[in-house]
DNA sequence: CGGTTAATTAACTTTATGGTTAAATATAGG
DNA sequence: CCTATATTTAACCATAAAGTTAATTAACCG
């Protein structure tokens, strides 16, 4: 599947990729400095593997300079994937607008019975 | 990869379970419901199979009603997805950024410059 | 040139994904 | 009980993903 979305999705379901990702977050780093924290897990190709997927999803930028080869972070694939999750927001803010409404209609009874009793905690 | 964000994101890199969470977001609907739309394309265990992909990340709440199986949209995994992205927006932020700092810099050459020149394309 | 550092490619293995068809299960209803 | 409807399970296949080790390429440096 070559959409966009999926190749992002796709590329942020694995930790060590995110981990990549927010490592790349704090700036500029070579494939050595982003494979290091993993080199007890995994090995170099595997590293370069991983940062393969974050590449062809256009989620990492790779240059060349000497032999190493600096990544940078480009951020549009994940504007993109946000964009579609923004979509489902009001979805996990509904449970606060049911709160809301149900608070709103509890202080409308009070307010519709008078004064009778003092405020709730 | 047992691990939650894995999970969600892993769910969402597919276009059918994408469209699937697309149509619960407009309701309550059964697996027949869901399928529909896809039994041009897939066999209905293809959805079913994809139902189970849902569900395990949490994004799909199947109940039972007769021989019916309606599913909900769940949004708690969905929000902490977007919770872990919303780290990055200041990267889809900065273009924005740098290319009003830009056009202030450019601007106030303009202005440095007098009005030597029109306006370019 | 020859060695060292940085990263990739090749070849291969294992496991996961996404799909298929055919059979099974569950439930309503005459 | 029998049948139709709704959905799942089983068994299987093809391809993709994630990892390995060993070999290769690329560029600097003394």
């Amino acid at each position: 599947m070559p959409d966009t979305l999926s190749q992002t999705f796709s590329a942020l379901a694995d930790p060590t990729r995110r981990a990549m990702l927010a490592r790349l977050s704090k700036g500029r780093a070579n494939v050595s400095d982003l494979a290091r924290p993993f080199l007890r897990e995994m090995s170099l190709p595997a590293v370069t593997k991983h940062l393969k997927v974050l590449e062809k999803a256009g989620l990492v930028t790779k240059t060349r300079e000497a032999q190493r080869r600096p990544c940078a972070l480009n951020s549009r694939p994940l504007k993109d994937a946000a964009a579609w999750m923004e979509h489902y927001r009001q979805f996990w803010e509904e449970s606060l607008d049911r709160l809301d409404a149900y608070l709103k209609t509890v202080t409308a009874k009070q307010k519709a019975q008078g004064k009778k009793r003092g405020r709730q905690s």
